[in-house]
DNA sequence: GCCACTAAGTTCGCTAGTTGAACTGACATT
DNA sequence: AATGTCAGTTCAACTAGCGAACTTAGTGGC
């Protein structure tokens, strides 16, 4: 049977999920913000099946992440670029890499490779704050509510 | 043939990836966030099948990021605590939450749940910045280098 | 004692997804 | 004509996820 599909339930945990979850989608997305564009290019620095791969620029192009322009014709090639969509992922995957580099190295300090500022050379360590107040989140102080306005007027 | 593990690579968003390519592992974090703890629990909330959320909670034990405590003997029964990498990996999550918040709903303009502080009910909107400047990131002025100190004494 | 019920799983037959390797098609280069 | 490049497709073997039924160890009712 199908995997069960995360792409229709009501939060966007679920809907991210049922993208990410998707193997190798994040590690594509990774490289996408590291420059690479063409099929060949992704494939090498990845070493991902390449039907995988297929599948997965498919997907990442039908939602809005990626866009497959034309670079040459005759024989036509394509490469897949970027959407504001698609660069707007770049927080997540900050989330996951601030994590990771946190919590999975258990047996050294630090992780071999860290980001850093491309004029200054600082490093830079993401974290994920409230909007407003600049401030780390504190999971006790927050619960999922309903939102403010879901129906345009209600009497 | 076995899918291709990413739990060693030298790339923290890999080794992250690694964990929430597991297909439900996300939404089983997101349960335990909201208070879930027990077999049943999660089982009834997600509709996930008993087979995959034992392997998904091994896994995430394994991983250390929940704690599985007996609550009770003869019959033995346990729960499923998180601990503090558990805990961590909210910011994950709630940078999921955002962008899925933001990019997922394309026929609605609002997904119909929002974060909320608990106390206040003030909407609560994650973004991910800087640690040392509270500035959010750009893709284009970040890059990866290597860590400025993988070994302890270099000549 | 016998039956129903609960919690936390395990087992099973089926199917969808992943893997590595080889292959295709359209063109360029030697 | 042979070789190379790029962007895929095809294929057989295998693995992981699926729903449903079953198990184990106990509790409560009659």
């Amino acid at each position: 049977m199908r995997r069960t599909r995360f792409d229709d339930w009501p939060c966007p945990i679920a809907r991210a999920t049922d993208l990410i979850g998707d193997w190798w989608t994040p590690l594509v997305m990774r490289e996408a913000f590291s420059g690479r564009r063409r099929f060949e290019e992704f494939q090498s620095a990845l070493d991902v099946p390449r039907a995988v791969l297929t599948t997965r620029l498919k997907r990442l192009c039908a939602e809005g992440m990626l866009d497959r322009v034309a670079y040459q014709q005759s024989p036509a090639r394509y490469e897949y670029r970027l959407t504001d969509k698609g660069r707007a992922f770049w927080d997540v995957l900050a989330a996951m890499w601030r994590w990771g580099s946190d919590w999975m190295w258990p047996d050294h300090p630090q992780p071999p490779v860290v980001l850093k500022d491309r004029q200054t050379g600082r490093v830079i360590r993401p974290v994920v704050v409230d909007e407003e107040t600049g401030e780390r989140l504190d999971v006790r102080t927050i619960r999922v509510g309903r939102s403010p306005a879901t129906t345009s007027a209600a009497g």
